[in-house]
DNA sequence: ATGAGAGGCGCGATTATTCACATTGCCCCG
DNA sequence: CGGGGCAATGTGAATAATCGCGCCTCTCAT
């Protein structure tokens, strides 16, 4: 009985891994002293290595953890037929996932700008799958969109617009004299994504245009 | 003559400029070393201290000659009356310029994730003239879009759209198979974006519905 | 020669990592 | 039941590398 991992007391691990994972998505690899991850937990810095081999090996145990958590929801998608209304219920999951746990995104940035170990796996196991180049959507009409060879600039641009929100969220905070990571904040997400995806699904071609 | 401002060879502190630049951007205030910034320019790091007071200064300097070719753009369109075109015009013109260089969404990232020095001072002098409260559109009817209470938030997307593409594009690149700032890519970014900006402008109401 | 700019040297702080050691709880054997 | 190990987990001290930074000297062009 009394097993750690049914909402008892985290194991000291546990809590190293979640100490880990926000200084790392705060600062990112090179910048976070192991000192620091120790002082969060309130042990000293050498008793870290009785549960992890070094600082690469704590870094690669957060990231496990947090691929874990947010490559469900496309795995989940790609286990049925890609229609429009499932693509709406995937991105608003993910929506909520970050909100919920910002941390990966905050990884994901750093890691762009700097590199750091495991770049490529991050890469490839969260965003490959969406680049996919079978990847189609079915039911609708969108043969113009694809045909526009604008598709995966879309993918992208979703994708920024979800991962910017949170990477961004400190400096919005007094911008938008709120909390953005209040309910009501990430509803206004929610209404803006969905209207600009909405927008995506009845592309009826043309550029640009001012007037 | 032979001003070193017109296309002569650089002088030492320009050089330590462009070098600390690229360095600050892609690992952030504490992780940049001078050491580092001292071997891109070929110089040893205790040669910086003849030409900046130390690190905070040099980050500076960084910082001011960014936000002077930055801020441009804003302060044109605030010059005159903002319509629907010059909003055009104006995305564009931002999209351009952080292709150009894209440094300063790198720097702004870090800083939104990590803080460092002047956080503030880059929030007022980049953001805060996009979120004042008396910002409206004229000319177009907007009116439906401006009630809906959604307008900081688009402010806040277009902003995401463009920065996190810069500061993603490492990871972009080989998931799109080509370089995310050749000129192609640019004119598929541009694309997306007006297509989205037009969604906008083009608000008809309604929240998200996915049949 | 004179002053700006480059380099050498080194101090003090921080970091990741190792090591020797103390303490604790648990299992097993007598 | 009791105690001898033993693994797990903590600690402080020590090490080697790196960093920001200041001091002092040298060099070279005007």
């Amino acid at each position: 009985m009394n097993n750690p991992a049914v909402s008892a007391a985290p194991s000291t691990a546990e809590r190293i891994l979640d100490a880990a994972e926000d200084l790392f998505a705060a600062k990112g690899y090179s910048a976070t002293s192991l000192g620091d991850v120790a002082d969060r937990v309130g042990i000293r810095s050498p008793s870290l290595y009785n549960h992890f081999k070094n600082k690469e090996a704590l870094y690669e145990a957060v990231l496990e953890r947090l691929l874990a958590v947010f490559s469900a929801p496309l795995a989940e998608l790609e286990g049925g037929p890609v229609t429009n209304e499932r693509v709406f219920h995937w991105l608003e999951t993910i929506v909520r996932q970050h909100h919920a746990n910002p941390n990966l995104a905050r990884l994901l940035q750093h890691a762009a700008l700097s590199g750091g170990p495991h770049t490529n796996e991050l890469i490839d196991r969260l965003f490959r799958p969406m680049f996919r180049p079978d990847a189609k959507i079915e039911g609708g009409d969108l043969t113009l969109f694809e045909n526009s060879g604008l598709q995966p600039w879309a993918v992208m641009a979703f994708n920024n617009l979800v991962m910017s929100y949170v990477t961004m969220a400190p400096m919005y905070r007094d911008l938008l004299g709120q909390d953005p990571f209040s309910e009501a904040a990430l509803e206004n997400q929610l209404s803006l994504i969905k209207m600009l995806l909405r927008a995506v699904f009845e592309y009826k071609g043309g550029a640009a245009g001012a007037g």
